[in-house]
DNA sequence: TTGTCAGGCAAGTCAGCGCTTGCCTATGGT
DNA sequence: ACCATAGGCAAGCGCTGACTTGCCTGACAA
């Protein structure tokens, strides 16, 4: 469970990905490969984009919905919530601990 | 720099050794060792936890002083504030995406 | 000085992960 | 029927990462 969420934010390309469906949730795979390839200049085969959405979908991050042929995938950041949880982060205010 | 963050969350030892230092902070290396061998049952070597320790302290997570020949260990959250900034996470009070 | 304790460095091993390649399924258009 | 499109499955390869082992440094005590 928590295995799989850290795994999945631990590759560069996934959180790639997931800047992507932040800015447009509901992108098919074609799309996200055209966006990574345009934007990150990101040459990539289709299935190592497949892949890495399978490992995001595995933790939760993301949520697919398919419609015909096509497979739509959403973003769903809810799982993030446990790691402020597990390891709480102190308030912004009162952070004198890292200002070097 | 997030390289390095997600890299020292992405092991599960790494985890439970923040979980440690969460519960009390400012351990030495030792000690480190004696909680994880009793609480989790963690057989493993010194020198594995030290290396662990270096990538924590890589990404931030911890923070080290030396006091003659020990050297304890701090928490520091702070870094953990740019998972959930990076990719908002939404307010569980309007939370109805994943009640599944 | 000698011994012990806390910690560090470096090389080597082994498993897991990211990625490719090749082939297969299924939906939709003409 | 045919073909193109969107996606999936599975085997194989190379590289990174976790861990061990062995030896070394530095701080304190006798």
């Amino acid at each position: 469970m928590a295995d799989d969420l850290f795994k999945a934010l631990a590759d560069h390309t996934r959180r790639l990905i997931l800047d992507e469906l932040t800015d447009t949730s509901g992108q098919t795979l074609f799309e996200i490969c055209a966006r990574l390839s345009m934007k990150h200049r990101l040459s990539m085969s289709r299935q190592a984009v497949s892949q890495h959405l399978a490992v995001l979908e595995a933790a939760g991050l993301v949520e697919t919905r398919r419609e015909g042929r096509y497979k739509f995938h959403d973003l769903n950041t809810a799982p993030l919530r446990e790691i402020t949880r597990r390891w709480p982060v102190s308030d912004p205010s009162e952070a004198q601990e890292s200002t070097s």
